[in-house]
DNA sequence: TTATAAATGTTATGTTATAACTTAACTATA
DNA sequence: TATAGTTAAGTTATAACATAACATTTATAA
């Protein structure tokens, strides 16, 4: 089982997250020979700024706040299609949001742990999981190819605080 | 492992589809004092012509042909919302999409299988893929509360005609 | 019957995403 | 180092999805 979780829902130097996060998206576009170009990149790093998901608008106001000059969706779009065709960032789709991969190498299905609360979302990339679902779609003779899978719930930082408030 | 996978992936006597979401959602709505007005009933109606799942400004169109008169989007919207919350509906985050429930009553987490080539979706409720979720998420201490399943792929109709096609 | 709540109509606008066309920047090859 | 080919970015407009706010109508029950 491959997850951020832990990290995700605990205090951590979040630099080292952003640091390695771009190294790897270096790594990858250089063996792919894929170009990081500044605008993609910024748009990364933008997404690697917490772990909670970010909306296209939210994008595009910090890229243009960032670059000092008014910047269009379909410049912001265009990265984030890059980003998530190299498999450099995921689509959550109920919210209409994206968000850096941790381990955008490894080939993998993943399954989101969001917070109702504080909106940071995990991932989890679990096997027995993806057999289940890959056995289940077998029974129903379903070719499986992609999958959205996202929970919804309460991270155990804000289901501590959500007990002490109930008191 | 409640289904109507086999169902929506075989010919079969749609009219009775219809016939029946329609009779669970008067005595649904009869049993809990709801009012299943001919807006709210038009708008399933609708949503089981097929069992593919239809955007909100799909069924306006449509609404507006059946009633004969232009309609507006919070008209839509109002009634997917009364539908959802009953249960009768559930929304395809990931199409921006509404699909009939077929089993309104009883209380099921689900999972959809959608047909990348036909639009089809069918609904999977399946008990050990829910209590691996929910142990997943105990692992991580995440509170379950609510999810989103979608799984993407070629229908048992299209997968084999996808392997004719190739030949 | 009238007060109340529930549902609908109406207008406007917010939010997310893409089409279509132009310009600029990189890359490779002669 | 020109030049053509390709990829990326800029620009404008608009499509597609969703809701806010307020007015009006309809159902229901006191």
């Amino acid at each position: 089982m491959l997850t951020n979780a832990r990290l995700v829902h605990q205090p951590h130097d979040h630099r080292r997250c952003i640091h390695a996060a771009l190294a790897r998206a270096n790594d990858l576009c250089a063996a792919q020979n894929l170009r990081l170009t500044p605008t993609r990149e910024s748009v990364l790093r933008l997404l690697w700024q917490s772990h909670r998901p970010m909306g296209a608008y939210q994008l595009q106001d910090q890229l243009a706040k960032l670059s000092g000059k008014p910047i269009a969706p379909p410049t912001i779009y265009r990265a984030v299609e890059f980003l998530l065709k190299v498999g450099l960032i995921h689509r959550i789709a109920s919210l209409n949001a994206y968000i850096g991969c941790p381990f955008p190498s490894s080939d993998h299905s993943n399954l989101f742990l969001i917070c109702n609360s504080c909106g940071s979302a995990a991932e989890v990339a679990h096997n027995s999981i993806n057999d289940l679902l890959q056995s289940a779609s077998e029974k129903a003779n379903f070719t499986l190819q992609d999958q959205s899978l996202e929970l919804f719930g309460l991270c155990p930082n804000c289901s501590e605080s959500q007990d002490t408030d109930d008191e």
